[in-house]
DNA sequence: GATCTATGTAGAT
DNA sequence: TCTACCTAGATCG
C-alpha cells in the first residue's frame, strides 16, 4: 500500500519501536546480509521518510534506504521473533519489538553523500515542514505534460501515487489530461492544500480516504461501499460504477502505463 | 491451485 | 514505450 502516507507511518512508526537502541540489523534472504552486518547491532538515530522513500539513519554514513516500490511491505510484532518465513530481505530487532522487510524495490546502505543525491531527485513533499509547493508549480506551469503525469513525477512533488493523484484531479474537477501550463497558481495552491489534508489523514489512520461525508454511498444511497484498497474513494478503481456525486460512471484508461480514473462529467476537458 | 492484478521505478529500447 | 523486478490479495475454475 505504499504511498507517502504509508512511509511516512512507517517512519514514525519505527521512530516509536527502534530509535534511540541498539538494533539487530540481519538479511534471512542474504541479499542485503552485507550490508546488515555493518549496522549491525548499531543504535538507530533516527528513522524519517521523503516521498515514497524510508531512511532509517544509524550515522553519518550509514543509512539504510528503503524503497517498497508495488509490493514490498513492512511488518512489526513484539519480541520474540519468529522463524523467518519466504525472502525476508531485512530484519530489525530492537528491545521489544522486531520488524520484518519483504519485496522492496530498494534497500540498500548509503553515505549522507548518496542519501543527499537521492533526496536532491525528489521534489517537495507535502507532508514534510520544510516542502515548498512554489517549487513544483514551477515545474507544473512550465510544462506542457498533462497534469495527471506530473503528479507522478517524484521530481515535481514526492509521494503522491495513483490514488491520491486520482483523487486530488476529481476534488477539485481537473480533468486529467489538462496540460501542467493551463494549472493556475490559484489552484495548485488549493491542490497542495488538499493534498495536504488528505495525506496527512492517511498516515493518521493507514488508508486513503477523500470521500466528503455528505457524498458518502451512506448518505447518498447510490453506490455500495468500494473497498477494494481499503478505503472509501471517489474514483480510484471505481470504473463503470457510479459517481458518488453526478452519478456518471467513472472512466479509465492507461496513461504513461498507469491506470487513470476519471469522472468525465465532474471533471470535463 | 492457477491466474490476474497492483497504491512503483529503473533501465533498456 | 516496454520489461523486469518480486509479493500478496482477489478472482477464477
Amino acid at each position: 500500500m505504499p504511498e507517502g502516507h504509508t512511509l511516512h507511518r512507517l517512519a514514525k512508526l519505527h521512530r516509536r519501536l527502534f530509535v534511540g537502541a541498539p538494533v539487530e540489523v540481519s538479511s534471512p534472504q542474504g541479499r542485503f546480509a552485507s550490508s546488515a552486518s555493518l549496522v549491525d547491532g548499531r543504535v538507530l538515530k533516527r528513522a524519517e521518510a521523503h516521498g515514497k522513500h524510508l531512511f532509517h539513519v544509524y550515522g553519518p554514513d550509514a543509512t539504510v534506504h528503503v524503497h517498497l516500490g508495488l509490493y514490498g511491505t513492512f511488518d512489526e510484532h513484539l519480541l520474540p521473533a519468529a522463524v523467518p518465513v519466504g525472502q525476508v530481505r531485512m530484519r530489525l530487532a530492537g528491545r521489544t519489538h522486531w520488524a520484518d522487510l519483504r519485496g522492496p524495490t530498494v534497500c540498500e546502505l548509503l553515505t549522507s553523500a548518496e542519501v543527499a543525491a537521492v533526496r536532491s531527485r525528489l521534489g517537495p513533499d507535502p507532508l514534510r515542514r520544510d516542502a515548498d509547493p512554489d517549487v513544483s508549480f514551477t515545474r507544473i506551469s512550465a510544462s506542457r505534460t498533462s497534469i495527471a503525469v506530473l503528479l507522478l513525477d517524484q521530481k515535481v512533488l514526492a509521494g503522491v501515487g495513483n490514488v491520491y493523484r486520482a483523487e486530488v484531479l476529481f476534488r477539485h474537477g481537473v480533468h486529467p489530461l489538462t496540460p501542467g501550463l493551463k494549472i493556475d497558481q490559484g489552484l495548485w495552491d488549493l491542490m497542495w492544500a488538499d493534498l495536504v489534508v488528505l495525506m496527512r489523514y492517511g498516515v493518521k489512520v493507514g488508508r486513503i480516504d477523500t470521500v466528503r461525508p455528505e457524498h458518502l454511498p451512506e448518505a447518498t444511497g447510490r453506490a455500495p461501499r468500494q473497498d477494494r484498497h481499503g478505503g472509501e474513494v471517489y474514483v480510484y478503481r471505481r470504473t463503470g460504477m457510479p459517481c458518488l456525486v453526478c452519478g456518471t460512471p467513472i472512466a479509465m484508461s492507461d496513461l504513461a502505463g498507469r491506470n487513470l480514473y476519471w469522472c468525465p462529467t465532474c471533471q470535463p476537458e
